[in-house]
DNA sequence: TATTATCCTATCGATTTAATAGAGTAAGCA
DNA sequence: TGCTTACTCTATTAAATCGATAGGATAATA
């Protein structure tokens, strides 16, 4: 299931990908704008910030911004950063790998064989989307 | 992320599968096999068997089997049984549809235009995949 | 009737999630 | 300089979920 924290986040970043030239767009009317609390997503916006994703300008006329070109973003970026690794099992991970503590040997492993491809397919849409894509 | 039960319910259906015939197969037998807790186990196959997957029987001899051919259960069905939902969002599910208490417009979302691609391609591979396939 | 093994409910601790509170910091402007 | 604005950061919370465990009830076999 897709975190709150994740829907709230694209919603956002779809939001500012859709305005006019880099502007800084305050919190509170992206979170009006979208029907979402304003704290949570402070915390989010923040986040995504850290991660290089957005810009953000304090005072008067502040707010955040896209760094990027919203085509220049793919979504399994976005996705990484939001949700975490887009496997469902860490042990088909690429970027966040680890071993089962069970499974003895993930070559024979049943789980491991299915998740390889729903990985995959998964991957497949996120790298064909860039933010861009999102946009309405 | 995969939940253990659901991992574990793979696990178990996929050594019941590779079994010879129909006979049934103790939990304990199982949960060894699999390195899987006995207890927990236990309560997964107790919802497999009410959902028409598995036959159970008790006393001497007894314990659990496929009721149907392997290459006859769809694995959208096992996930569906034990994961719930295959879509992330519930406004893009099939089986479990629910509108969003935030966002007017689903049409316009664009979390929901990218989930639904996630979820088409995630049945492709559930819908070409049956038990049978997952035994090694 | 004794043994075996599933059935069922209840509970528990740990973790995660979503949200909130509140004080701190930097930028703009008069 | 001092005021206002708006992001920054940490801490806390309530609720939900997860994984696991305990223990007795029930049914089938020998």
């Amino acid at each position: 299931m897709l975190s709150k924290k994740t829907k709230y986040g694209l919603k956002a970043l779809t939001f500012l990908a859709s305005q006019e030239g880099r502007v800084p767009v305050q919190i509170s009317e992206i979170a009006k704008h979208e029907n979402i609390s304003q704290k949570f997503l402070e915390s989010i916006l923040l986040t995504l910030r850290k991660t290089g994703l957005l810009g953000s300008k304090k005072g008067k006329g502040g707010g955040y911004y896209l760094i990027k070109d919203p085509k220049d973003i793919p979504m399994t970026t976005v996705m990484r950063v939001l949700e975490g690794p887009i496997a469902m099992v860490p042990c088909v991970s690429l970027n966040f790998y680890e071993k089962c503590e069970d499974c003895p040997d993930e070559a024979s492993c049943s789980v491991h064989k299915l998740m390889l491809q729903v990985r995959d397919s998964t991957l497949d849409v996120f790298r064909n989307n860039t933010l861009a894509d999102l946009v309405p």
